[in-house]
DNA sequence: CCCTTCTGATTACAGACGTAATCATAACTA
DNA sequence: TAGTTATGATTACGTCTGTAATCAGAAGGG
């Protein structure tokens, strides 16, 4: 499997819908970024262009448009950013990275709970 | 205060460095860079240089040459670029990154024990 | 059959980035 | 005092990014 590449910040906006409703037409991705950025149609385009061509997506011809789908999962692609992002930021370590996310945040009764049996699992499988 | 301006991937590694010994100079920089980046000197000149005009550092002038410190505790930029990620990648929602990073981690005794008093210390304040 | 329209492709373009060579100037050394 | 050296400034330059206008071809409407 190939490298992945990197996804820019304009990139990854696009990436979401795709994940969320792959395989799916230029069309659909316009309009549900639509809403949320206010980006010409060409700008989505070329977006898409960009990511096709960097391997990110792939696309199956079904008449005259384009039916586009991830060829990384977006769990892969979390997993990279996320090891680039605890690189730079954090020096590799991602105990500290964890304590400033915890720290920040707020969390629900649920969330805690969550966490807190995530952390339980860590400890068994130790 | 001024808006934090953006740090890219190669000025964190300079940043790293100048919050770690400042105010440093540029010779300290190049040294601590060294066995870590195979950067030439000019290139983390141009980097300091354009951290000035962003307005992230500030300097001294001593005798012939300058001496660099932070004008953003380290802590501000870490939660500014954090905001960021979890914004791109998780979609602005801070629990599933934690989740994410939980799960990826390799967490020792300590770090486990750590986090889950921070998880208390969250649910007390709630 | 011609015109509009949809869709992807091509081109554009300024600013950021990574990386660095070169320059000017002051200081140090022989 | 002239040449070397240290240091910041200026210039360079290809690539990437964000944002978009324009183009070409196919398809549909009248």
């Amino acid at each position: 499997m190939q490298e992945q590449p990197r996804i820019t910040e304009a990139e990854w906006e696009v990436m979401r819908v795709i994940w969320e409703q792959e395989p799916v037409t230029a069309r659909d991705i316009v309009d549900a970024l639509e809403p949320v950025k206010e980006w010409s149609e060409p700008t989505v385009k070329t977006l898409l262009n960009r990511l096709v061509r960097k391997g990110v997506l792939e696309f199956s011809v079904e008449g005259k448009r384009y039916r586009y789908s991830a060829r990384f999962s977006r769990e892969s692609c979390v997993r990279a950013e996320g090891l680039s992002f605890v690189d730079r930021v954090f020096d590799g370590s991602t105990t500290p990275l964890l304590a400033h996310f915890l720290k920040e945040s707020k969390l629900s009764e649920r969330d805690i709970r969550e966490l807190k049996k995530l952390l339980r699992d860590k400890e068994a499988d130790r």
